[in-house]
DNA sequence: GCGATCAGCT
DNA sequence: CACAGCTGATCGC
């Protein structure tokens, strides 16, 4: 391939390129590709599909060439290219030269169904305008860019007008600062969706710069390796863990800075060689070359739920290859050790492991900072716990990261000129061919209550009154917003934010941004250092032991209404009926179709019952985390009762069984968290709420200690105590905050005592007792 | 026999 | 649910 640059744009038809890498490898041609009739597959998620084309991008589980023979691959981890297999037939792969590479030579993809792409360059592919840019993710990793022509009906007649609509799908990718001088780059910006790596997407997971951890490991080497220096038997051995591909960057930079050869195994060297670094004179696959040796991932040690070192392991190869000491590196995504501004070692004998954390993933900033600079219209996760799931709860929150950061306005007012125009604006998704048919008159009232999600209610009314008759707009009830609505806005909150923010907090963000969730998790965000200062004091009182009451049934506060589904999801309006009916309000966290296999076969382990047990666990964390400490418990003559989720109750959890039970995992906890013996009382406390799971209590821990978490007594909420916080949080808020005498009337009259649940369902269980929800209470002790 | 999925492991 | 991935066994067609 010569350098020159071509003058035009390639231009290329994907359903050709089909025909012929199909013939050419004397396979029978398709039948008719690109029917338009045909709908997408249902099982593809929509955060796999870019809108208005049948372009699918890392979904090639679900391929179907009656649907689209047109695939995209972001980069080379399984995860990603999973459905495919050396016997793909079903459609052009478009990647980058190093991906195209590794899917032919080691994944023995038949090469004329790969199409490798140039980088910053404009493609055309089926009409659509195709970019791809650098993803800093692992090698070969790429963005994906589309512009895509759309003819939209003018509503004058029979002339079309094309215009664009632009889509970033960022694969798996870690933001840095040169993105945003990509070329090209600048023509997405106001992009109609950004489909985005959210693996990281919440602000607990921090972890510092990739050269910070670079710096430590060779640091690290280049203390301990001059013992190697000079002697004909080698002393220490440094194992590096890796998987196939990604950080490559630490190898690279060991090799460069320490002056040393990187051992790998020939399979490793083998992907090397596809990444076009097996020449570079880094790597050797003679172990006597080197003594940094390459291990595969979980050779140092299980990094999941907690890391837990193997030290015999390491003993194993130390004498294997003739040490006399090893340091192992496990560069992970991240670790909670970080917060407290080291990287964890755990040692043994003359073992060390280093957790060194070393993310390919942006972190919660770096997402929040490409938002802004793309300033999309929506947000598209495309990594989480239920992606697939269009009423995903997960997605909604996600969205609320970025709130102030899309473009809201755009949203807005293309919702307002979709009602004009009969609903064909930019937020329809072409995910069923019949989509026209969903506007049905009866639905567009649904149109509206979802709106309210993504733009509340109150911004909604503020742009309908400036857009709309006055007296419309007196219609809306302004009212109805102020009473039910304040439970599900804290409820919602409660998911997005961290879990130490209390609830005068999340009273205080709310009634600063007019019960607007949206802008109140932003003004979280911006602030959130000064907020987890407000509470410092009073740590103990906010945190949170959130797990569940055993025994008791999970459901309670899931009566959420359709109206949690967000516009900006790209909802095809008939699957929002769908979610309707109350038979899809509860949610398994197995899939229908997942095999029921297990059920018979008696030598079900051990570890598959703890996980199973701690998956239910997590799920009634989670659903219990709504005003965490309590559960209201409405008796069958309806007398109102005070539930503590007190462990203190717990007959049978005397401490001193505890400390028994989970010594192993005190240790280990205290270990985690570089505690000392004084820590011990605590550990065993959180550890005994936490039935043992050492990564709910790490959780617990990291996000509600302050340092001052040692006194047990004051972990456990006391609603007096509660009551009094708040009032003394408002005061001093409103005294520090200088909260206007006006603002103080406001949250008066905005929190307001709810109705009690109305059906049957939720009467069993509520949140708290009326009294809690009013703030009124509170705000009244502030006292003139 | 084949692809999809799962258990076990690295 | 949570940084990736391989391999061999088994299921279901």
């Amino acid at each position: 391939m010569s350098a020159s640059e071509p003058p035009q744009p390639l231009n290329l038809n994907t359903a050709a390129l089909h025909r012929a890498a199909l013939s050419s490898l004397s396979l029978p041609p398709q039948p008719p590709p690109n029917n338009p009739i045909v709908p997408s597959p249902a099982s593809l998620p929509h955060s796999k599909l870019i809108p208005k084309t049948r372009f699918i991008v890392d979904g090639f589980k679900h391929a179907d060439p009656s649907f689209s023979v047109s695939y995209f691959l972001s980069h080379f981890h399984s995860d990603h290219y999973t459905g495919l297999s050396p016997q793909w037939s079903k459609g052009i792969i478009y990647c980058s030269s190093i991906t195209a590479n590794l899917l032919h030579q080691i994944l023995k993809i038949p090469q004329p169904f790969i199409y490798p792409l140039p980088l910053s360059q404009p493609v055309l592919i089926d009409g659509s305008e195709v970019w791809l840019v650098d993803a800093n993710h692992c090698p070969g990793a790429v963005q994906f860019l589309f512009k895509v022509p759309v003819d939209y009906d003018s509503g004058a007649g029979t002339s079309s007008v094309v215009r664009f609509e632009k889509y970033v799908h960022t694969g798996d990718f870690r933001y840095r600062d040169e993105m945003k001088n990509e070329t090209g780059i600048s023509e997405f910006v106001g992009a109609d969706a950004v489909f985005l790596d959210t693996t990281y997407c919440n602000p607990k997971f921090v972890f510092p710069s990739q050269e910070e951890s670079i710096d430590y490991v060779v640091g690290v080497i280049e203390k301990l390796g001059v013992q190697n220096e000079g002697v004909i038997v080698k002393n220490v051995l440094f194992l590096v863990a890796t998987y196939v591909i990604g950080k490559e960057r630490i190898l690279m930079e060991i090799s460069r800075r320490c002056k040393r050869k990187i051992h790998v195994s020939g399979r490793k060297m083998a992907v090397l060689h596809a990444l076009g670094l097996g020449e570079s004179g880094v790597f050797t696959e003679d172990e006597l070359e080197s003594d940094v040796h390459v291990v595969g991932w979980n050779v140092l040690g299980e990094t999941w739920p907690y890391f837990k070192p193997n030290f015999v392991k390491m003993k194993e190869i130390m004498s294997e290859r003739g040490y006399s000491k090893v340091v192992g590196f496990v560069p992970t995504g991240w670790t909670y050790e970080i917060k407290r501004n080291k990287f964890a070692v755990r040692t043994k004998d003359s073992f060390e492991i280093h957790l060194v954390p070393y993310s390919e993933h942006s972190n919660y900033d770096e997402l929040r900072e490409y938002v802004k600079f793309l300033k999309p219209k929506r947000v598209i996760p495309t990594v989480g716990a239920d992606v697939e799931k269009i009423d995903s709860k997960h997605a909604n929150a996600m969205q609320k990261h970025f709130a102030g950061l899309v473009d809201e306005m755009a949203i807005k007012q293309e919702f307002l000129m979709g009602f004009r125009r009969g609903g064909t604006g930019a937020l329809d998704v072409e995910k069923h061919s019949s989509f026209v048919s969903d506007y049905i008159p009866d639905q567009e009232v649904e149109v509206t209550y979802s709106a309210s999600n993504c733009c509340s209610d109150v911004e909604l009314e503020t742009d309908m009154k400036s857009s709309l008759p006055q007296q419309e707009h007196a219609s809306r009830d302004s009212e109805d917003m102020k009473e039910n609505d304040l439970e599900k806005s804290v409820q919602e909150l409660r998911d997005c934010l961290p879990k130490w923010v209390t609830l005068c907090q999340m009273l205080e963000l709310l009634s600063g941004s007019g019960g607007n969730v949206v802008e109140a998790v932003s003004n979280f965000y911006e602030h959130e250092t000064e907020f987890h200062e407000q509470v410092l004091p009073s740590t103990s009182i906010s945190c949170t032991f959130q797990e569940s009451l055993d025994n008791q049934p999970a459901l309670p506060f899931e009566s959420q209404p359709v109206k949690s589904i967000n516009l900006a999801e790209n909802v095809s309006l008939s699957q929002s009926l769908k979610l309707s009916s109350p038979g899809n309000i509860k949610k398994s966290g197995n899939s229908p179709g997942k095999r029921k296999r297990n059920f018979d076969s008696k030598g079900t382990k051990k570890a598959r019952t703890d996980s199973t047990r701690n998956s239910i666990d997590s799920k009634q964390y989670q659903i219990t985390k709504f005003f965490n400490k309590k559960m209201l418990v409405v008796s069958e003559d309806s007398k109102v009762e005070v539930k503590c989720n007190n462990f203190n109750d717990d007959q049978s959890g005397f401490p001193s069984d505890a400390t028994k039970l989970y010594k192993e995992e005190v240790n280990q906890f205290i270990k985690i968290v570089n505690g000392g013996e004084s820590l011990r009382s605590y550990a065993v406390t959180i550890l005994e709420k936490t039935k043992g799971d050492i990564n709910m209590a790490l959780d617990t821990y990291y996000n509600d200690n302050t340092g001052t978490t040692n006194d047990t007594n004051n972990n456990f909420l006391d609603s007096n105590k509660l009551e009094s916080e708040c009032t003394i949080r408002i005061c001093s808020v409103g005294k520090d905050a200088e909260i206007s005498e006006r603002n103080k009337l406001e949250i008066k009259s905005d929190i307001s005592c709810p109705d009690l649940p109305k059906d049957e369902l939720s009467l069993n269980y509520v949140s708290l007792p009326p009294e809690r929800y009013s703030l009124s209470s509170m705000v009244g002790q502030l006292g003139p």
